[in-house]
DNA sequence: TCTGGGGTCCTCCAGCGA
DNA sequence: TCTGTCGCTGGAGGACCC
C-alpha cells in the first residue's frame, strides 16, 4: 500500500525552561535575569535554570550548593508543582487538539504524530508554528519544536531549537544533520557508554555509523546495533498515546545520613503509604516490592521479593520492604537515601474481601483513609505509627505529600 | 562539586522443569 | 537413574532519561 511508503511527520514539543517560565508569569521582574527553581537548602539539586543562568554552566540536577557557586547573584525560586501541573495540562490539550496521536513524555514534552492531520492542517513546519503560537497566546509559554520523519530526530532536532525555536529536519537532511553531532546525542549514550566509545576513538555520530555494528555489538551487547540503527536515522517506533505504568515509586533523601534502623523502619512505613495511596487510586495491584539503599559513599544497593499476595495495602509493602531492608543492615551503617517502589501489577478494581488475603482488611481500613483525605484535605488522618514523626527528607515540609 | 525523585529498559545470573 | 542442555522466569543492579 502506498500509505506505508509515505514518510511520517512527527513533531517533538518541549518547552524552554518550564519550570522557571512558569514561574516567572508570577514574577516579571525577573525575565531576564539569573533564576534557578529547585530548594535552596539541604541536599537539593537544580529543577530548572533560566537561559541566564545556564550560560554561567548551571544545569538540570546540578547540585544547588554548584549552581550557587556558579550565579551568585541567582534569585532561586522554590518549586510549584500544581502550577506546573495545570500548565502542562493545557498544553496536552492544545497538542490533542491537533492529533490525538500524542506521546507524553513528561510534565513538558510530547511527540506528535501530524502524519494524519496534514490534509486538515497544513504542512509540518505550519503545525509547529501554530502550536508554538497557541502556546504562547493562550499561556504565555515559550516552546520549542523539532520536525522530522521519526522520533528520535524530532527530539534531536527540539534540542537543537532550543530556546523559543523551531527545527525541521526534512528525510533527505537527516543523515548528513546527524553527523555533525558527537555520540552523547544519541538516545541511550549517557557517561558510561560514552566512555566505552571514547576509549574506542569514536565521538561522533559518524564514528558510529562508519563502525561495523558487530564492533559495536561487542563493546555494548544490544544496545551497539540500536545505536548504529539511530546513526543512519533509522528508527521506526510509533507514537504510543497510551503507555500503562509499570512501577509506582517513591524516595527520600534525608537531610542528614541515618544511623538508626528505628528511623528507617519508619520511613519505610512512610513510603509504602504514599506508594499504596497511589496504587489504589490507579486501581492496581502490586506483585512485587522492590526496595532501594543508598549509603553515606553513594553506593546503591536493590533488592526486591514477590508479595505473597499482589497487594495494595501499605502494611504488606511495609512489611516486605521492611524485611528485605533488615536482611541489608549492618550495624554502623549511615544511609543516605531509601526508596521504596511497586511493580509487577495487576489489576485490582473489583477486589473483593477474601479469607486468604490477609492484607484486605488493612487495604480496606488505607481505603477509607484516602476518602477521608479526599474529602477532607486538611484532616490531618495518617497511620497512628507515623503520628508524631516528623519526615526525615531533605525537602522542605510543605513540599511533602503525606499527612 | 558532590550528586533529587520518578521512572523505563536492559543484561546478567541463578533456579527450575522439561 | 543420572547428567547435561535448553528455555523460561525472577531477582539484582546498571544505565539512562526528564
Amino acid at each position: 500500500m502506498n500509505e506505508t511508503a509515505r514518510p511520517r511527520a512527527i513533531l517533538h514539543v518541549d518547552m524552554d525552561a518550564f519550570f522557571v517560565s512558569v514561574e516567572l508569569l508570577e514574577r516579571p521582574e525577573l525575565i531576564g535575569e539569573q533564576v534557578i527553581v529547585g530548594h535552596p537548602a539541604g541536599r537539593s539539586v537544580v529543577l530548572s535554570a533560566s537561559y541566564e543562568c545556564r550560560a554561567l554552566g548551571v544545569r538540570s540536577a546540578m547540585p544547588m550548593s554548584t549552581a550557587m557557586r556558579l550565579a551568585p547573584q541567582a534569585t532561586v525560586i522554590e518549586p510549584h508543582q500544581e502550577q506546573y501541573r495545570l500548565a502542562s495540562r493545557r498544553i496536552m490539550s492544545i497538542f490533542r487538539d491537533v492529533t490525538p496521536a500524542v506521546q507524553q513524555l513528561s510534565v513538558d514534552e510530547a511527540f506528535l504524530d501530524v502524519t494524519g492531520s496534514l490534509r486538515r492542517l497544513g504542512s509540518p513546519p505550519r503545525i509547529g508554528q501554530s502550536i508554538r503560537d497557541q502556546i504562547r497566546s493562550e499561556l504565555s509559554l515559550p516552546a520549542s519544536v523539532g520536525i522530522a520523519k521519526n522520533m528520535f530526530v524530532a527530539k534531536i532536532a527540539s534540542t537543537r531549537a532550543k530556546p523559543d525555536g523551531m527545527l525541521v529536519i526534512r528525510p533527505d537532511e537527516t543523515v548528513p544533520f546527524l553527523h555533525t553531532l558527537p555520540v552523547s546525542a544519541l538516545w541511550g549514550v549517557g557517561q558510561r557508554t560514552g566512555e566505552v566509545l571514547a576509549r574506542a576513538g569514536i565521538h561522533s555520530v559518524r564514528d558510529i555509523a562508519q563502525t561495523p555494528p558487530a564492533t559495536l555489538g561487542k563493546m555494548l551487547g544490544s544496545t551497539g546495533a540500536k545505536l548504529y540503527e539511530l546513526a543512519w536515522g533509522r528508527d521506526e517506533r510509533a507514537v504510543e498515546p497510551v503507555r500503562e505504568e509499570k512501577s509506582i515509586g517513591a524516595e527520600e533523601t534525608f537531610a542528614e545520613d541515618v544511623r538508626d534502623p528505628d528511623v528507617l523502619h519508619t520511613e519505610f512505613l512512610r513510603l509504602a503509604h504514599r506508594v499504596a495511596e497511589r496504587l489504589r487510586r490507579a486501581g492496581k495491584l502490586a506483585g512485587t516490592v522492590a526496595i532501594k539503599v543508598r549509603y553515606e559513599d553513594f553506593r546503591t544497593v536493590s533488592r526486591s521479593r514477590r508479595l505473597p499476595q499482589a497487594s495494595s495495602s501499605a502494611v504488606a509493602l511495609a512489611e516486605s520492604a521492611t524485611g528485605l531492608f533488615d536482611a541489608l543492615w549492618r550495624d554502623g551503617d549511615a544511609i543516605r537515601l531509601v526508596g521504596l517502589r511497586a511493580e509487577q501489577f495487576s489489576g485490582g478494581a473489583g477486589v473483593q474481601f477474601s479469607f486468604e488475603r490477609s492484607d484486605a482488611n488493612w487495604e480496606s481500613a488505607e481505603a477509607a483513609m484516602d476518602r477521608i483525605r479526599d474529602r477532607f484535605a486538611d484532616s490531618g488522618v495518617k497511620p497512628a505509627t507515623l503520628l508524631n514523626r516528623p519526615a526525615g527528607g531533605a525537602r522542605a515540609p510543605e513540599e511533602k505529600s503525606d499527612g
